[in-house]
Parts: C-alpha cells; structure tokens; sequence
DNA sequence: TTGTAGGCGTTATCAG
DNA sequence: CTGATAACGCCTACAA
C-alpha cells in the first residue's frame, strides 16, 4: 500500500497531464480560455490525484480565502433554535463554494479584526446585534462585504436580512381582529425589551395597526407560566383575548396547555416558531401559527454576501422577508371559504438603504 | 484619515521594532528564546501596529491553519439542542487559539477529504456517526487527529467522548426501582433503534440493571403525543410506572401536563434534558432531571484534540461523562434525609482502546 | 492557446 | 541571542 507523504500539489497534477503548472491554475479558476482537450487532460489527472487545491497558498497569493465568518450570538442556552440559522447558512454557502468559521459573539469587535487581519475570512454574517453595537463599526471599518441577519432600527450602512417585524406586528393584530378578539395580550415583557431591534420593531407594527382596528394591547403578559391565567382573567365577561409572544413560545403553550385554556374559546393563541405544533400534540393542532421563516433568511443572507463578493462594487441591499402563515388543514379550509384571497403568498422586498 | 491599504506584516513589524523580519517571527512562535528587550520591542511594534499574522501563510508554511472541522449532524429539525454543543466547542477551542469551521454532514466522506487536503483543517471533530459510518474510515486515512462525540459499539479506531449511555440506563432503572415503580415504560421507540450506538448502549444498561431489580422494561411507548395515556393504563391497578426516553422529553412532558397525568402519584416522569424546566413551568419542577452535560462533553472533546495535537504520538481515549442527577430544592432535601450518600457527584472515566 | 517566472507572508534551517 | 535565506503552493502578468 503506497504511503502517501502529503497532499498533492497542482505542479502533480501538471506533470501527469502533461502540461504546465500554469495551465492546471488557469483550468481551475477558469481565468483563461483553455483548449478542451488540454482541459479534458489536466481534469483527468485532477480526478486521478484527488487533487485539491491547498487553501492555504490560494489564499495567500489570492487574497481569498473561500471562507465566510458567521459571528453567533452568545445566548446559545434560551435560544436553541440559532442552529436552525446556522445549519441553513452552511449548507447555502457550501452550495457556492464557502466554508463557514464560527467567531463567538464573546470575542466582540476584536474578533472581527482578528479572523479580518489574519485572512481567514473573505467576508461576514453578523448576527443579532444590538442597538449600538460595537461589531457593526469594526467589520465596516474592515471593509469587507458583510450582511447583518437583524435589521436595526433606520437605514444601516451594509446589507441586512431579516423578518418583516413590523409586518409580523400588523399581521397579528389584524388576525385577532379578524377573529373577534377586544384585547391582545403580549408575552414575554415586549414593552421592557424594546431596545431590541426586533422588538421595537413589531411593536411599531402592532400599535400602529391596533389604532386602526381599535383593538386594545396589554404588553405585561406577566411571567411566562402565569400567561394562561392573565389571559382567562381579561377574556373574563366575554371579552375575547388573543394572545402573542416573540419568546417562550413552547413555554406559554405548554402553561397554557396544562391549565386547560387552549379549549377556552374565548382565547386565541397564536404561535411564532417554525415547529409543526401538531407533532408536539394534537391539542397544538389547530393553533394559528406563523413561520419566522429562519430557513429563507439564512439562504438570502449567504446568497446576497455571494453577490457582494462577486459582483464588483455592489451596494447594500436590505431584505424583509415577510412572516408567513402556516395553518392546519381544518382550520384552513374553513377560513377558504369566509374570506377572499388577501395577499397569502409570502414575499421578499428588497430596498437600498439611503444613508 | 489613513487608508490601510492592507493588513502590515512581519516585516512592518521587525522594521518598527528595528529588527530582522525572522526575529519576530520567533517572538511570535517561542521556538526560540529572545532576550526580554527584543521581545519588548517587537510586542510593542505588534500593539501598536495592531498586526495579526496571516493566516493563509502561516498554514502554507507551517501546515498549521489553527482551524478545527466541526462535522455536524443533518438533522438540524429534530435536534435543536445541537447548538449547545456547536456554542461550546466553538468557545473551547477558541480558549486555545483554535476556530471552528463547519463541515455539514451531507458532504459525507468526500467533504472529509475535500477540509483535508486543502489543509483548512488540521484536526476534526465528527458527531452523531452511524454504526458503520464511512467518514470514520475517511478520517482515518486522512490521518488528521480526530475526536469522535458519541461513542460506537466496540472499541473504536480513535479518541471518543460521549455521555456515559450504559450508565444512564442504570441509573434510570435504579431510580425508577427506588421509588417503587414495578414496570417502565421507554418512549421514543428505543427497540427500533438498537441500530443507534447510543440507544443501544443505553438499552444494555437498562436491561442489565432491570434484571437485577426485577423491573419490568416496555419499550414500545407509541407516539410520544400517546405516551400520558399508555403509561396510566399501565399504572393502572397501582403499579407504580416510570416513565422515560432519550428524545422527545419536551413533547412527552407537553403531553403528559395537557393530560393531567403530571399529578398522578402512580406515574414518575423523568427526564433526560438540558433545560430548566421549572423556568417552562412550577409544574415541572418538581420532575427529576438527568443532565446529558453537553457542554462538559463538548469541552473535553476539544481538549482531547488539543492534546492529540499537542502531545506528540498521543494515542486515543475514550471518555465516558457520566450522567448528573438534578433535583429541585424540595424534593432534593427529602431524598437527602432517606437516603446514604452514593456516589452523586458526577465524573468521568477514561479508558485506551485496546484495538 | 500555452509556458515562464516572480512573489504573496510565514516558518525554520542555516550561519554568525 | 540574532540575521539572512530558502521554501511552502498557488495565481497571474508577461512572453511566446
């Protein structure tokens, strides 16, 4: 069994197809026109060796790396479902030839300037920052292509994905309203955390279109566990309540699923996850529930940093994608029938920050 | 203002502190010693210049890149908890100067090779692998130092760590047996994945252990939505029915609150999870709990590739992290006056294959 | 259409 | 204790 010392280099792969180490460079980045049989040779020896290249070298003379830097969040603990983000962004960049480096959130801005200066990262994913973060001004200050997943509050200066909050806000209040709900009640202390891009962001959307519909808004849902209660409480007298949080989610539907509410009719749950309820429990099944679609906006975020790397001097482009409603089949057909055809189909609109 | 057109270097480095390029390299790498006043200089030439070696360099020359693989599951869906372990192995072994780049699980072998010989990494880290899984085989002809999370059946080609799954099923059976129950009940269909190295060592545990106590082991728990009802039918006529499974432990507990069945004094839920649960619900809290101690399992497998990277001719390890009992205050403090201290403090073992 | 050669920034082997 | 110097493997301007 021949012991093969170290990787092959690409000066192998031209000494077995016969040409120039050049020539193997120019086929493989495709930076020249090359002859279809002197093509067909050096991709031969290519496949012979399983050459591949040494990134190490590429990146050195090329100044690329092949590697994009996803900074995530510290609060890996309450927020179990990043991996869903992470898991979509890597599978999307490998579909365009990048490989995905981990920075903690822990290592701040100068970690930004680390994976930067060191070259090991052609390019940024920032993760939900906050208001004033300190990272936004390091990879700008970088000057490498990047994309935020959150979008903060007024016109950033790069490229951003992320969920219509604002949308998601109206869509739900107009959801109770279609439903003949008096209240909204939001959990999960919405109005303490409005620092929070996200959350100052649907907020926004629910009050301005609960001033149309005049529905009212409760924002202290209390402690998550004690939701189910405070609602029974104000849906008392046939005031019929909805209820709706950004976070706790599986926490308020179990609270609620235990203390026997979620046959209240006079309540109206309606969930933000990308969890199919029905599976947890039939009990969940006929629960509304909106996708945040984390899925979709991992693939738009690696697709719109490739189109930063490749198309020169391309500006910044925000994306909002639009939440979407899942509903359960019942439910569905229903609904069908009541109403006409609003704008269901979800979207994407893209817009270019004027600052 | 300045405009950097590029990161400086070494040589921007040895020219500030007056001194040949190669001297701060030896600074850099301590593979020389430097008398105290050259090694000030170059330090605060490196300050002041804010300069980071170049990484791609570095790995060319050095066959070094300071990068680990991460071979994470497919199942992203199913197993959001696979955070807690990314977010951990990611800050370890940035506490020892390694990144993290992500390789997904549906390159297979092919991806193994391809992180290998472009030299992006220099060692691996592969979890959840299959029975007979071929990127075992390509990660040892790679010949890159590797850490297994999860351990296979038998003794494996290279370094594990994994929680201590026989353990676990002892203990649950220990614990059911203490507690009087006369049958339990495993849901998530156990029997049906024997071909899982976890469940399977976790079902010889169980089964050894039971045969000693008597206790009678039902594997088939049904759908985990039915799991409240199956095991009241089988508390019926008060025989005392524990009730546990490796996976699904959020919707059994969803489905056994929704029930009621949580007060039931002839049923004894215990869980297998991470999490809180007095935080989901006052309900929970007063479930025993069993911490599969991801993060430590996470830690020790970075820090056993750092030792195969460091030591020179290392040879494998396996460890086994033992499962850590968690009880909340009331109930720990009743069981603390009945019972003789054994061994509750968790720890692991380590072990050399013989292979 | 193809070949030649210089250099990217480091590490590490020579000398001194 | 420190300096010069030769690779590492690839990309690409310059030649042919």
């Amino acid at each position: 069994m021949p012991v093969r010392r170290s990787a092959p280099t690409s000066l192998d792969v031209a000494r077995l197809a016969g040409v120039s180490q050049s020539t193997v460079s120019y086929v493989l980045t495709g930076s020249r026109p090359i002859s279809a049989a002197t093509r067909r040779r050096v991709e031969d020896a290519i496949e012979k060796l399983g050459y591949h290249p040494n990134s190490g070298a590429r990146a050195l003379r090329s100044r690329r790396s092949g590697v994009i830097g996803l900074m995530v969040p510290e609060a890996y603990g309450n927020d179990a479902v990043l991996m869903r983000f992470v898991g979509a962004i890597a599978r999307e960049a490998q579909r365009f030839g990048y490989d995905i480096l981990l920075v903690t959130a822990q290592e701040g801005a100068r970690g930004i300037h680390r994976v930067v200066r060191t070259g090991v990262c052609e390019a940024l994913i920032l993760m939900e920052l906050g208001r004033h973060d300190e990272r936004v001004a390091a990879v700008i200050e970088a000057g490498l292509p990047f994309v935020l997943i959150g979008k903060p509050v007024g016109f950033p200066n790069g490229s951003v994905v992320d969920l219509d909050f604002e949308r998601l806000g109206r869509m739900v209040v107009d959801r109770a309203a279609d439903e003949g709900c008096e209240r909204l009640l939001l959990f999960g202390e919405p109005g303490h955390r409005r620092h929070r891009n996200d959350v100052s962001r649907f907020l926004l959307g629910i009050e301005e279109q609960a001033e149309g519909t005049g529905l009212e808004v409760v924002l202290d849902g209390g402690g998550l566990p004690d939701v189910p209660a405070r609602a029974r409480d104000l849906a008392r007298g046939g005031r019929r309540t909805a209820v709706f949080g950004l976070s706790g989610v599986t926490e308020v539907l179990f609270a609620t699923a235990a203390s026997g509410a979620l046959a209240d009719p006079e309540l109206l749950t309606i969930a933000l996850t990308d969890e199919d309820l029905a599976a947890i429990s039939p009990l969940l099944a006929r629960i509304p529930r909106i996708d945040p679609r984390r899925v979709e906006i991992s693939e738009l975020a690696v697709r719109e940093l490739v189109r930063l790397l490749r198309e020169d001097g391309a500006s910044p482009r925000v994306t909002l994608v639009e939440p979407e409603w899942v509903e359960q089949e019942q439910e569905q057909e229903q609904r069908a029938e009541q109403e006409q055809p609003v704008e269901q189909t979800p979207a994407e609109h893209t817009s270019t920050p004027t600052s």
